[in-house]
DNA sequence: ATCCGGTTAC
DNA sequence: GTAACAGGAT
């Protein structure tokens, strides 16, 4: 019931994102879902376009520098998680042919993909009947079957038997591969929690399920109450360092490759917590440190 | 349990 | 101002 009533819902009002309705290839699928940890769909629509227009396939975004890769990321953030997709290309173009592997084992081994990655492949790109669990499905699955708030941290094992006892049966077999009841079943269910069953302020007097949802039923109890996640702070933190150096080295003008130490200093009055942050963007691969104290995006 | 960006919406 | 955001690696 709730299945069917979603499955309406997605067909009428699902947004209408460029990787979806089978218009992007498993690769594509998987760089949009490495762009959307963490960051907001709106925002990602036009990186991926231009990412993709750039670099089609995993060869290609193997052969670019890694100064392209950092830049074309632009303002995404988790810059790292750019590199990883670049290791993970790498591998699909050596180790699979460019051709990205099928299986949830495969998938999940590459850099960068975890088990929400490998799950939304298999899902999205491949057709395959498959539990997907985020941070929408989570909250809405919580709330419409149990009638409570998801609680932080990692998914429990009972969050993620409901998922798989709630996933639907494809039993048509004649359906595309996009169109399956599993696949419409997770992809409509993070679409509501994304654009109706939100966390801090839902929208259930335009939710398709809300005649069957235990949450609305029981009152909302401790809405916007629990935080999905632990706290994180941003303004003073390393973070915030990191970004600065890195957003310096990808605004230089073409020509200009490194920023020498003064305009380093320049960028952060505390030059300890600054120091600390150019040696971890060292090691993360992000930047290179010169021996006259300059740095510069890896080549 | 922490760290890792930057933007948006309230 | 702050929580939240299609998470992953350590």
């Amino acid at each position: 019931m709730v299945a069917e009533s979603l499955a309406e819902w997605w067909h009428e009002s699902a947004r209408d994102l460029p990787w979806r309705f089978g218009r992007a290839t498993p690769w594509g699928v998987l760089v949009s879902e490495v762009m959307s940890q963490q960051t907001q769909m709106s925002r990602v629509v036009p990186y991926w376009q231009a990412w993709m227009e750039r670099w089609p396939d995993a060869a290609a975004l193997a052969d670019a520098s890694k100064a392209d890769v950092i830049t074309a990321w632009g303002r995404l953030g988790y810059p790292r998680r750019a590199l990883r997709l670049q290791e993970c290309a790498r591998m699909v173009a050596d180790d699979y042919h460019d051709d990205l592997p099928r299986t949830y084992d495969e998938l999940v081994a590459l850099p960068g993909i975890g088990d929400y990655t490998a799950s939304a492949v298999m899902s999205f790109a491949y057709g395959e009947r498959i539990a997907v669990i985020d941070t929408n499905i989570r909250r809405v699955l919580s709330r419409v079957f149990l009638g409570a708030e998801s609680r932080g941290g990692a998914a429990s094992p009972a969050e993620r038997a409901l998922a798989n006892r709630v996933l639907p049966e494809d039993s048509a077999a004649r359906c595309r591969g996009f169109d399956r009841p599993s696949v419409v079943w997770n992809q409509s269910v993070m679409e509501l929690g994304a654009v109706i069953c939100t966390a801090k302020s839902p929208l259930c007097e335009q939710c398709p399920v809300a005649a069957e949802c235990m949450f609305l039923a029981n009152g909302r109890p401790g809405l916007g109450e629990r935080r999905t996640r632990p706290h994180q702070r941003f303004r003073g933190t390393d973070r915030q360092v990191r970004g600065l150096v890195l957003n310096a080295l990808r605004g230089l003008p073409d020509g200009r490759i490194a920023i020498d130490r003064k305009d380093i200093e320049a960028l952060w009055s505390d030059h300890i917590q600054l120091d600390k942050c150019i040696a971890s963007l060292d090691d993360d691969g992000l930047i290179e440190m010169l021996p006259d104290g300059s740095v510069r995006l890896p080549c």
